[in-house]
DNA sequence: GACGGTATTATGTCTATACATATACTCAGG
DNA sequence: CCTGAGTATATGTATAGACATAATACCGTC
């Protein structure tokens, strides 16, 4: 039985239906490039290409000379998009819209300088906003923003939302990201209008450009969010 | 200034320096793959496969005919690993065990049968494990299984953790991952040794054999529980 | 046997060229 | 003005050949 294989997608989905049918069992050595291009009738370079993809996907390991083999323990590999908070309401059909609710000077806590290796004194920009979907509260936003590394003249955050003015504005390298659940606090509640205590999904993203801090920004999602992706 | 730009990697750099700077502003259209690989001296291959990089990472959009541009809103993809818990646990420098709590054919609730793509009144092996991390309660898995796709014989499940029978003897093609905030039922908490209505990091996969569902299952973490990835 | 240098080998990348494919644009005909 | 066919163009992919790089394997020396 010789399909027809062209193109590397048909090299990866053939190579993807070796593994699951254990004719390559986890952990398995398999052929070298230049073995596989051989028996599908491609050039090398085609080869490469699809397995590098399911490198790249968790599915296997590869090593210089030492060759490519299944992974043992599949980490899986989920790739999740982080949209700005306008896109995601949008993209649902909702109406979004925000509202500033404090913008001030403050000296950071503790553990907000540690996370963004700052001195313990540090000032910065604190802001708080809440975003709506159709008009009801969606996710309330708690930034802190380092005055120092932003360009000026800052615009009005109350009218254009700090993500998308720093998205177009200010440069950043890298950053971490982080999920958890936590017990919605009196102020969250408040705001986000749901019972002291709901579970809310929080996100928490630290941005640098180079060394210098950017900013910190927690995200807790009104109860229901869910947070979705294919495998 | 002329930087010796060899090797994609490089490329890719240049590029995204020039995004960075608003040399390229969010929107903009860049010059071409020919113009650029002419610029940069290099093949046009080269040059493709940094943007196609920066095209799957988000930061440019590319379409045939079109062009390349900057993107406008930049959703900025996050990869995150999916381990096996025994892994994770183990990686963290914590003892894992698990105990088998329920492990018995049923009916499956409506919900879980909509969400496989099987008839209602589908019999399905249910099963409940409560992972431990150092002896402490740190996941409970539960678990829907479809008997009919599944290899005989079947371990004992006391022993072998289910996810790992299922990796190294399943093949599997396609699924997904969501992950939600949830307060803990009384049965969670009881297991999980928290209060009632506490704040669970909840991750729920499907999946699929083509077309026949293999499992759902739902990983309600301990309360602490912290899901982080580098962007 | 332990150690260090060298050969071998599989993957990683680059090049030049060619063709495929999607799609924006143009232009003729209604 | 609208529509549909055709064309031009940028990206997507494939190819053969070459060299780079990492890491194992081997071998000779001590």
């Amino acid at each position: 039985m010789t399909t027809i294989l062209t193109g590397w997608e048909s090299i990866r989905a053939e190579v993807l239906t070796r593994i699951r049918c254990r004719d390559w069992p986890p952990g398995a050595l398999i052929p070298n490039e230049a073995a596989l291009a051989l028996e599908f009738g491609v050039a090398r370079a085609t080869v490469n290409r699809a397995l590098s993809e399911l490198a790249r996907a968790g599915v296997l390991e590869r090593r210089r000379k030492a060759g490519t083999r299944v992974a043992a323990l599949p980490v899986r590999k989920a790739t999740l998009d982080i949209p700005v908070i306008r896109a995601e309401v949008e993209r649902a059909g909702r109406k979004h819209a925000h509202r500033l609710m404090m913008c001030e000077e403050r000296a950071v806590p503790a553990s907000v300088a540690a996370r963004l290796a700052l001195p313990p004194e540090q000032k910065m920009l604190f802001l708080q906003t809440l975003h709506l979907a159709d008009g009801r509260p969606h996710v309330l936003e708690t930034r802190w923003l380092n005055p120092e590394v932003l360009p000026r003249p800052m615009p009005d955050f109350a009218s254009l939302s700090v993500n998308e003015w720093l998205v177009g504005n200010v440069p950043f390298s890298t950053g971490d990201i982080s999920f958890a659940a936590e017990a919605a606090s009196a102020e969250e509640a408040a705001a986000l209008d749901c019972p002291v205590g709901a579970a809310l999904f929080v996100t928490e993203r630290t941005t640098f450009s180079g060394e210098a801090a950017i900013t910190l920004v927690r995200l807790a999602h009104a109860p229901g969010y869910r947070m979705q992706t294919v495998l």
